[in-house]
DNA sequence: TCGTTAGTTCGACGATCATCGTACTACGAA
DNA sequence: TTCGTAGTACGATGATCGTCGAACTAACGA
C-alpha cells in the first residue's frame, strides 16, 4: 500500500490571502465543490474540468500549497481531500459561506 | 448635500469568484478590515496603505465592482461601507470567517 | 520486461493584474 | 472666480497567472 501524503502547509502556516486567492478561480472552485460533495476524497481525474491534465495538476498544486486540500497517493492515483477541519478552525464559516453560493 | 452612490452590482449580480478574488489581495484585505472596524463608513484616504493614491483608487474600484463595498460621495470625500448584509445574505459566514483570520 | 495508465514537471505564450506618474474632474473655501 | 484638496481616469510597465504541449516518472498488469 504505502500511501504517501504530498507536502502541504501546517495549519498555522496557512495564510488567508492564499486561501482566498486559491478559491477565487473558477476551475479551482469547481474542484473544491466536487471535494466538498465527497468527504471520502476524490481522485483528481474523476472531476470533470474544461482543462487539460497539466492545467489540472497545476490547480491541484495551487490548492494544496494554499492549504485548501490534502493529497495522498494510492497506487497510481492521487486522492484529494478538502481540509475542512483546518479551514473551519482557522476561518470559521468561510468554507460554508463559499459553498453556499449558488453557482 | 446631494450624496450620490457610485455604480455597484445588485445583490443578485454578485459572483462569489469576484468576491474571493477581491478579498485575496493584501491591500484590499487591509481596506476590508478597516471598513469592518468602522460600520459607519470610512473615507478612503483615511486608511493607511503602502500604495499611492491612484493604486488605492484602483483597489477601491475593484472592491466596489465585486460587490464587497459600497461608496457614496460626501462633498469632495468618498465614504466607503462594507456590504455586510448583502455578503452575509449571499454567503453566510464567509465575511466573519475572513475577518477572524489573525493577520 | 513491456505496455498502459495516472499524474507531474518544464518551458513557453498570452492574458490579466498591481503599481506608478500624470493629467483630469468635482467640490468647498477664500 | 480662483485656489487647494480629494479622488478618478488614463496609459505604461513589470510581474504574476492560466493555459497548453511535450517529456518525464511511478505504479500496475499481462
Amino acid at each position: 500500500m504505502a500511501t504517501k501524503v504530498l507536502p502541504q502547509p501546517e495549519r498555522d502556516e496557512i495564510r488567508v490571502e492564499a486561501v482566498l486567492q486559491a478559491l477565487g478561480e473558477p476551475v479551482r472552485l469547481t474542484i473544491v465543490r466536487a471535494l466538498a460533495d465527497n468527504p471520502a476524497g476524490v481522485c483528481c481525474g474523476e472531476i470533470e474540468l474544461p482543462v487539460t491534465a497539466s492545467t489540472r495538476a497545476h490547480h491541484l498544486k495551487t490548492l494544496r500549497e494554499a492549504g485548501v486540500i490534502s493529497t495522498h497517493t494510492d497506487g497510481t492515483r492521487r486522492v484529494s481531500l478538502l481540509r475542512r477541519d483546518d479551514l473551519e478552525g482557522l476561518y470559521p464559516g468561510l468554507l460554508t459561506g463559499v459553498l453556499s453560493a449558488k453557482q
